[in-house]
DNA sequence: TAAAATATTTAGGTATACCTTAATTATAGC
DNA sequence: GCTATAATTAAGGTATACCTAAATATTTTA
């Protein structure tokens, strides 16, 4: 009996992990507990205990990684979390940067039925309001690059907002960067850590660490 | 500290009293520990918790009854669950026999931010699928029946479906047992646990447990 | 290559929400 | 009024998912 655990906390580790694989993989633990906002001695006990279910696999000092089975798992709750990310601001209008959080807890109370249903009434989907990819469908093949690095002069569309805190989103929203928004690079300051970005007819000036969660794309007519 | 267990497990102690005080008052241990899938003694143990938390008063013997602070909690929990039900039938499409369980999952990730986007974009509705009324809404004055009390020939409309078991909902729903139907009690049998009824140009025949959980009101056109 | 800094593991503990078995009630039928 | 029945409480146990403190192991860096 190695098998179906399926609580809402390990569920919330194989989401968590599946989403940290973007930037690192193998995910070190210290990253993972961190996002979970756990001792890393506990997340350190979870992740031995999923490695046992063989959900994922585990090498100390390096870090964690989904197996085929984890990752199946965890990608019916990242699709699950956006599917209600979209649900929530298409229909209801809940504010972009109160999604997430929201998703976060109905993700894990949502059955295949229901997910159906929420996917046929949203149409089928691709992105969240955020423009992450929503597994299961097809995505669109991106050239996507981080905003971080691109250089001065450079132009491009806001394919998505990687790093879903409620506090960047509320504060990018405002500065007009949502998907969708054309934007040029007016002044790249590495040294300075520093990114000025016109964006309509507007002008931001934000952290690298924040534009390095803003992928970008091609603009308006231009393929990749 | 006897404060804000708030759990999803005492959440749904609270709704499940709340519902069963409908019918028996105070709550008789039994049947909570029944509703809920759980043995009588840690129903007991659950109960006296909530008590030593003000939530409800427990009297060995008797049962359990909710406090004022158990009321309003317990009703923000049905009202969750009842609006849910509305966007998963109404909206969604999901089967109206389907709703109730999933709701119950639902209600517990709700936060008053989407309980309120909900509410808003429903439209502020009265009702649940199955007729019950949605707490924190102004309820129609009702002179409602149990459709197991009315005599051979009287009248009546389908109000409410207290008892939203899905067996009972599907039945009922291919029978044209639904909110709003007109129906004529054709024979009532008593002796024999079971009424004859005329639902539109159809006749169903079902037992008095099932005609016990149907409120009807007056025929339509015929003001109470 | 030997400390120093990090990371991991072990050990022991907490809280929640269940369970079973056994003892102790209280209620109700006779 | 007594006793059978049923309900309650006590006692002890399980599993999950956290925690802290202390011991070990590994990696880094000087
Ligand atoms: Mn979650
Ligand atoms: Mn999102
Ligand atoms: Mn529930
Ligand atoms: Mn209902």
């Amino acid at each position: 009996m190695t098998e179906q655990a399926a609580t809402p906390a390990t569920e919330e580790y194989l989401a968590v992990i599946y989403r940290l694989s973007r930037q690192a993989e193998p995910v070190p633990l210290a990253l993972l507990a961190e996002q979970l906002g756990i001792s890393p001695i506990s997340a350190n006990e979870m992740v031995r205990k999923l490695a046992r279910a063989e959900m994922v696999t585990y090498r100390p000092y390096e870090g964690v990684t989904l197996t085929e089975a984890g990752r199946q798992r965890a990608e019916v709750m990242v699709r699950r979390h956006r599917l209600w990310e979209r649900l929530l601001t298409d229909v209801l209008g809940l504010p972009w940067d109160a999604v997430h959080a929201e998703a976060g807890r109905l993700e894990h109370a949502t059955s295949d039925l229901l997910e159906r249903h929420l996917a046929q009434y949203l149409e089928q989907p691709s992105t969240c309001p955020h423009g992450n990819p929503i597994p299961g469908q097809p995505q669109r093949l991106e050239g996507a690059r981080a905003l971080s690095s691109l250089a001065t002069g450079e132009r491009g569309r806001v394919l998505a907002v990687v790093n879903e805190d409620a506090a960047l989103l509320r504060a990018l929203g405002q500065a007009g960067l949502v998907p969708g928004a054309e934007l040029e690079v007016v002044a790249a300051e590495p040294a300075l850590g520093s990114l000025a970005v016109r964006v309509g007819d507007r002008h931001v000036a934000l952290a690298l660490a924040a534009a390095a969660q803003i992928m970008v794309g091609a603009p308006e007519g231009q393929g990749s």
